[in-house]
DNA sequence: AAACGTTTGTGCATGTTTTCACAAAGCCTG
DNA sequence: CAGGCTTTGTGAAAACATGCACAAACGTTT
């Protein structure tokens, strides 16, 4: 009855909230649950009914008053919202460490993300299988993403190889990316860039644990109910 | 002159770019560079200068008007304010891919946060020897984190195991928790949990990507100046 | 077919984050 | 030491996100 198409822009804390409700969904529907109240999904979820429930409207309406959303239907508009409705083939930049964790990983492939391909620029990397797939030599890379049409590109180089890595994905075609480094890679407008950074994340901890040890140190009452609920965000870029 | 400890609550948005300015500051340390503008910290960390001395400002007055920041000076201040005056040691629970890589990670240690022991529930990992550490057992957990002082854990066991991981970590007495599996953990009130989740990272590119396509496809126009800054954010969840 | 209990969808108030814009404060030059 | 140039620090506005609270809508029971 709405409008299919054209939709109206979501929020970007929504699309973020999105796929953990998918997952929790997915895995209600996979123990035989059909219908779901924004209160049980929100307790999966960890967040408030009343989110959960503004973040599916915007996806139109789909539930059903006094029953809930049937979780089937709830999973393929989500799915479909967030563009999984097909595969997106990932190339991984960085046959090292990390890049061999990534591709050996299944939770990715197993999430509609298939390594499409890995390249690295260490002769001595090219040619050995990672996760099942050959590693190639970076200079191929324009090769790789076309064959398999992919769009998406993850950095797993040392931090200094980085924009290198970036420039040559852009360049092979791809218009997303997600970087595991800490560098800031700077990117033509118009390419989405997502970062991972695991030194953040364990600094913002930092934060918070030397926060405590302070305020138990200063004074003991503040301990009752205000302890820190600490939310994460990080940037993305878009040159 | 200001007070030198109570210090007002710094924004969790802020708390979250602080690692960011950091590492900038360090590397232009580095490069011997012993002042700078908003502006040039804003440019490298790819953020707006506005935001970048409102940021600063959390910390104290500590920039030059007509000059800018005394970088070794902001490095210790931000240090200070982070925590990161010594090292966390963090204990990773499980040996597995992931767990492996995040040991072998040397960007860990070097950001001060060594790994101070690593567990596994599965006898067969118990004994080897990851990133320099022995692996232990799961059941010798607290004598790790105590004979270390650990308040930190990292969760890199599969999905199904993570809630038993993290009962783990705080029956150690590990007060915040870093969870790389995408399953959401409870917690206790007053423990702090950082999530990462690949999949959902990739996700929230999949949408962007999906959403250019629609774009593209629906009208040529909007393609000038709209495209996406995507920007992501994670819960963190305490109980 | 009315009364009841449940749960959605959303208007509104509140809180947080970003951005603007400019006075205040510093250096430098003449 | 005055005038000009630069850059900080911060009020105030705007944009964004969250959470409350309740009317509207549905199924069920009588």
């Amino acid at each position: 009855m709405a409008a299919q198409r054209s939709r109206r822009r979501i929020p970007e804390a929504t699309v973020a909230r999105l796929p953990v409700y998918l997952r929790m969904l997915g895995e209600q529907f996979e123990i035989g649950v059909a219908n779901i109240s924004s209160e049980e999904l929100a307790e999966l979820a960890g967040v408030n009914a009343a989110k959960v429930r503004k973040d599916l409207s915007y996806l139109g309406s789909y539930g059903t008053r006094g029953v809930g959303y049937d979780v089937e239907f709830l999973v393929y508009q989500i799915r479909r919202e967030l563009g999984l409705t097909h595969d997106w083939p990932v190339v991984i930049v960085g046959a090292g460490n990390l890049g061999q964790a990534l591709a050996g990983y299944n939770g990715f492939g197993d999430r509609g993300f298939p390594v499409g391909g890995i390249v690295d620029i260490d002769d001595s990397k090219v040619g050995s299988v990672v996760g099942g797939v050959r590693v190639r030599h970076l200079d191929e890379i324009k090769q790789v993403v076309q064959a398999r049409n992919i769009s998406i590109g993850v950095i797993a180089t040392p931090g200094a190889a980085a924009q290198d890595a970036a420039d040559s994905l852009v360049a092979a075609g791809v218009t997303s990316i997600l970087n595991f480094t800490p560098t800031v890679i700077n990117v033509p407008h118009g390419i989405s860039v997502g970062k991972v950074d695991l030194a953040v994340e364990l600094q913002i901890l930092a934060y918070h644990e030397q926060r405590r040890a302070n305020a138990a140190q200063g004074s003991v009452v503040r301990s009752l109910s205000g302890l820190s609920i600490p939310g994460e965000s990080r940037r993305g870029a878009s040159a």
